[in-house]
Parts: structure tokens; sequence; C-alpha cells
RNA sequence: GGAGGCAUCGCCUAGUCAGGUCUAUGGCGCGGGAUUGCUAAUCCCGUUGGGGCGCAAGUCCCUCGCGCGUUCGAAUCGCGCUGCCUCCGCCA
């Protein structure tokens, strides 16, 4: 949510962004919604302090003198209730209007809509060479019998998998070696609940805009997080975090859940788009004027753990187009994939700035007063699409596949396979 | 799933039975100050959060878990919801 006040001072500023954004929002609708709302506020307060001033002299009143004073009051009071019956009506159409809003968009961010318009920052690393035809993730997952999405198909539908023996250890050395990596810098592991109400959903952004990707248990109002940046943030909400310990950061662990509604053509071989999947998220609680220090911080780290996987990647930054409803700036890392021979999203790293924040009440308090945080997310580890790349980049010709140096500590092995 | 209890401005707490100066009491903590004079103590002042109007000083409104209701008037009465606790049942 974007803050009203600025829609009042500055909305040729929120114009702007949204324009770059491509978002059909009435905005000329919500100031006036938003004015009408402040005059018809004003008249209520009036009414109100009426009726608390004239409650006092009928607390005091004796005799016949008070059931006169009751009497007007009680024409006070109709008065009243019908007003404050018109300003809720208003409050809640001004809510709605506003929840549809997107976030500003950085300055930097680039201009455009759709994948060509985004920014490439840097390419690291350079493409395996192979003495033998690279073969994709889904032959060699299925040649070590690591990945299985055949019976998967069988018990849930397309777009699940087994992972099996290996790939399971392979699982955890990678969140391990995540963790591992982003403790020392003040991450705080947790495992959040992944079904959460809808105002958690809300909160973080995903509804209204994204409701169609997201898993509903009915009989619980209860819905499946699509990943841990909604329980994480969310944990906060309507909290003074203590100004002494920010920045909070955590890195939660969680499966996550995505309907993948209206991707049915994309993707659809392997694990690369599936319904349940496995992740390690960061995410950050800051001050406003640190927030973008912390989006590179956040970014260093994804960099730094795929340069420990060694596979080639590039960082893109994306375009105000593509930006989803919660983020003021975003940065994505595609690893190669030298089996499919196309580059593959594994991180996305975010800067919502207060947008969050606004919506869930999470507030700091310090000399200067209270003030909103600003919230970050990037992805540690996407484990699926890790697999996927450590599968592809690091295949050999018997069929095996080679671990790198720092996840065996991990693993336990340096190999996998060959079948 | 069944039965019962609880929810007050950071934390603890008075107030709820008998609705009206509750403009919510006190303690802890925190901030500022005074005095004594040194492994500290005592005292004074301030301290929930949010919003409207205003250049400002200020002023008004809301906020006793949330919502709806009763009433001229709700922390207080009624209903619903949420959360927590205890017991029973079930359960990894």
């Amino acid at each position: 949510m974007i803050d009203v006040r600025l829609l009042r001072t500055d909305p040729g500023l929120v114009r702007a962004s949204l324009e770059r954004r491509g978002a059909k929002v009435d905005l000329d609708h919500l100031i006036e919604l938003d004015s009408r709302y402040r005059a018809l506020l004003q008249e209520v307060e009036a009414a109100r302090a009426e009726q608390n001033a004239a409650g006092k002299r009928i607390a005091e009143a004796r005799g016949p003198g008070k059931s006169q004073a009751i009497a007007e009051m009680k024409r006070l009071s109709d008065r009243l209730k019908q007003l404050e019956a018109e300003l809720a009506e208003i409050r809640s159409e001004l809510d709605h209007a506003l929840i549809e809003v997107p976030n500003l968009v950085h300055p930097d961010a680039p201009d455009g809509f759709g994948d060509e318009s985004n920014r490439l920052v840097s390419t690291v690393g350079s493409p395996p060479v192979f003495d033998f035809t690279p073969k994709d993730h889904m032959d060699i997952g299925e040649g070590l019998g690591i990945i299985d999405t055949e019976r998967a198909a069988k018990v849930s539908g397309s777009r699940f998998a087994y992972l099996l023996g290996p790939a399971v250890l392979l699982e955890f050395a990678l969140v391990r070696m995540a963790m591992d990596r982003l403790m020392p810098d003040g991450f705080v592991p947790v495992i959040p609940p992944v079904l959460v109400r809808a105002e958690a959903m809300f909160g973080t952004g995903f509804f209204p805009t994204d409701e169609a990707q997201v898993y509903r248990c009915a009989d619980d109002d209860l819905y499946l997080a699509g990943t841990a940046e909604v329980p994480i943030a969310s944990m906060h909400a309507r909290e003074m975090l203590p100004a002494d310990r920010m920045p909070r950061r955590y890195v939660g662990y969680s499966t996550c859940f995505r309907r993948e509604a209206g991707t049915y053509g994309r993707d659809t071989r392997g694990i690369i788009r599936v319904h349940q999947f496995d992740k390690a998220e960061m995410f950050s609680f800051c001050f406003p004027e640190d927030s973008d220090n912390e989006h590179q911080r956040l970014l260093a780290h994804e960099e730094g753990i795929w340069q420990a996987l060694e596979i080639p990647y590039r960082v893109l930054e994306i375009c105000a187009g593509d930006l989803a409803a919660p983020n003021y700036r975003k940065f994505d890392i595609e690893a190669w994939l030298p089996g499919t021979g196309r580059w593959l999203e594994v991180t996305s790293c975010s800067n919502d700035i207060d947008y969050q924040a606004r919506r869930l009440q999470i507030r700091t308090k310090r000399d200067s007063g209270t003030e909103l945080v600003h919230t970050l997310n990037g992805t540690a580890v996407a484990v699926g699409r890790a697999i996927v790349a450590l599968l592809e980049n690091h295949q050999q010709a018997d069929g095996s596949v080679r671990i790198p140096e720092a996840l065996q500590p991990y693993t336990g092995f340096d190999v996998i396979g060959p079948p």
C-alpha cells in the first residue's frame, strides 16, 4: 500500500510510477475519495465532540433538566449515527481502492515491459565445456534415479516430483550451506507456518493481485504460502520493532506451494516449474534509509551462493513493467543450463520499501519518531531449481554428477552416480 | 471434537458484579531534572498508539483483543469472532 499522504502532496510522483508499471489505477477517483473522506471525518469528529460534552452535562444534571438533556442528545445521537454510516461507506470504498494500488518504482529501475526490457547487470562465470552432448536435468535425474515425475503424476497430477536418495541429501546440503553463510551476518533461521490467513496474503501484497496462484484450504479459510516471505513478513505484524535490534534478518526454510495457473504450456518438463518445492528465503526488516544497501547485501549473498556452487549466472534488474505489485525494485539471478541451453531464473531479490510494512503495520521507534520499517526479501536457495542447475552444469560423460567442493562437507559425497 | 476460564495504553496491574468527571489507577521499565555523594539511594516531571484541522502553538476525534448490538451515553451489559490457559478425548 502506498502512503495516502503522498497522494495528496505529490500526486504527480505516484502517477509517474504507476505509468512506468503500466498499472491501470484511477488516481483522480482515489484523490477525490480521500478528500471526501477527510471532509466527512471532520464533520463526524465535531459531532462526537459535541456528544462527549453533552454526555458530561447529563452525568452532572439532576432533576427535570436531565430528561430534557437526554431528549436533546437523542437527536444528536441519531444524526451522528447517520454520519458515521456514510463515513464507514466511504472508508471502505477508499480501502478497497487503495489495496489495489501497486508500490512506487525505484528511479533507477529500467523502463519497459517484458524480459527484453530487463537490464543486464552482470554475467559471472563461463558456461562449462563438454566433450560430450550435455543432457538436460530430467534425463540426468531419471538416469540417476533421483527424480521421478511419472509416479508423482500418478499420485498428485502434473507438476509434482519425487526427489530420491542423493537428491534429498543434496537438498539438505544446499539449505545448510546457505544457513551457514547467512547466520554469521545476523540472519536468524526460521521454519515458519506455511498455512496462513488471508490477512497475511493481503499484508504481503500477494492478495488481491495474485489470488489465482494460491492454494486455498476452504474449510479452514487458510492459504498455502507460495514463499516463506509471507509468514516471515507477517510474523512482526502490528509490532513495534526495537530500534536497537534493527535490522532484523531471517532466513526461512519452507515448502512453497504455487498453483501455476495459466502456465500450462510452459516448463512442463522436469522440476523447473512445480506446484511444490522447498526454498530458503532471506528476509530483512530495516530502517528506511538503509534499504538500498540492504538490498545489495541480499543480492551479494545470492551471488556468493551461486559462485560457491560453481554455476555461471547473470544478474538482471527487472524492468518497471514486470515488477510485482509490492516491489519497488527487483534483481533476479538466472543460472545457465547447458543441457537445456537456456537461462533459468533461480533467485529473486526485492526491496518492497514500506509497502508491506504499511499493510502489516510494522514500525520502529527512534528519537526522531515512530516510522514504518522497510522490508526486503531474496531467495537464498530455491532447492528444486538449484538441483536442476547443479545436475546440468556438473554432469559428466558417464552420467554421473560432480558435487562442487563447497557443498561436499554438507553432502558427505563428491559425486552422484554413475547410474 | 467436548467442558471451563482469561484478554486493560512496552511488561505487570486497579477498575467490570451495581454503565456517566475513566480525560483508565498504581508499579516496573524508559526519558529528563533535583538532592545527597559513590559497589548506590531518594524525590520531582514526562512516557499507549493512531488520525483530522493548523505555518505553529495548539485543538479535536479514535484506541481497554476484534466486530456487531443495547443505550442519550459502554473498559463496564448482550451476541459473534480471534487468541491464550486448564481439563477430557484424539494425535506425530
